[in-house]
DNA sequence: TTAATAATGAGAATGGCTATCATTATACAT
DNA sequence: ATGTATAATGATAGCCATTCTCATTATTAA
């Protein structure tokens, strides 16, 4: 729930010395609620409406550089932001090729460590220390099926 | 080879009335020599010197909509081509999270079936009509590992 | 309550990428 | 071969997401 996700977040910042302002906190709320990553663009028509853009990207980034949020790209390059995994949990995207809405998802344990597996015996046979991996599925979601 | 892949492409873009002109040919060999996805930036500085930075971007544009090649975006979302999956074969990457290196792997098929399994089967418990599949393997390589 | 420092707002500047338009090259018909 | 239609190219201006700068406001700590 949202409040333990703030005890979560503040004690986080606190350790990075930033502090966790009321307008920061609406960043972590707002993206909660999105249920996955979400554009600066997006986020200024909606619910963060009331913070300029370069505060938005300036806010973003240093939640960002502290390990809060991650950021990735869409198709078109454009950034998109979201809770970072050690918050939401380790999970994969759904993305519709059609209406590019991205969907977070849980693989479950037993697939999930099949694909870690599968992502730590190829990175081996090619000299690679394994950090991690992304496995996102690309297709037609529901609506665009 | 470069020959056959000539070939290939010029067949291809027959199909789809778009010329295969000396300079696009330049392009496909460049692509090909790289081994891995490229910006238009590294291109415009080392084998494609000589085409000016409009024209890259307009020709790698034609080539990507005719699907002969793929566009992807780096972690700065900066977009990246190199081959499509027809040319190249189905394959996957593993990013240096260090040097940003990016190299195309093969799985085999025993991991690769077993990758696009897992993939249908969280898809379709989703709804998803599922297309495709993306896995990235991240970590250090070998120089910065 | 004051001084030090962090956070915010507003607007300019940067950079990757695209659009425009004139020029050059290529393909096809005669 | 030669001319004509059409595609490809180059140069430049423009666009848009993102970042930078700097003045102002809020927050923390003594």
């Amino acid at each position: 729930m949202l409040t333990e996700l703030h005890a979560r977040v503040k004690k986080h910042l606190r350790e990075n010395d930033v502090r966790y302002s009321t307008g920061r906190q609406k960043f972590i709320a707002a993206l909660h609620a999105a249920g996955g990553p979400r554009s600066a663009t997006h986020l200024h028509t909606s619910e963060l409406d009331d913070v300029p853009l370069s505060s938005l990207y300036r806010t973003l980034t240093v939640l960002e550089n502290v390990g809060v949020l991650e950021r990735t790209h869409d198709g078109d390059g454009v950034a998109m932001f979201e809770l970072g995994e050690w918050l939401l949990g380790h999970h994969h995207h759904l993305i519709c090729t059609s209406c590019d809405i991205v969907t977070d998802i849980d693989l479950g344990n037993d697939l999930e460590n099949a694909v870690a597996e599968i992502s730590a015996t190829v990175a081996a046979s090619h000299g690679f220390t394994m950090t991690g991996h992304t496995l996102d599925v690309l297709g037609l979601c529901e609506d665009c099926g």
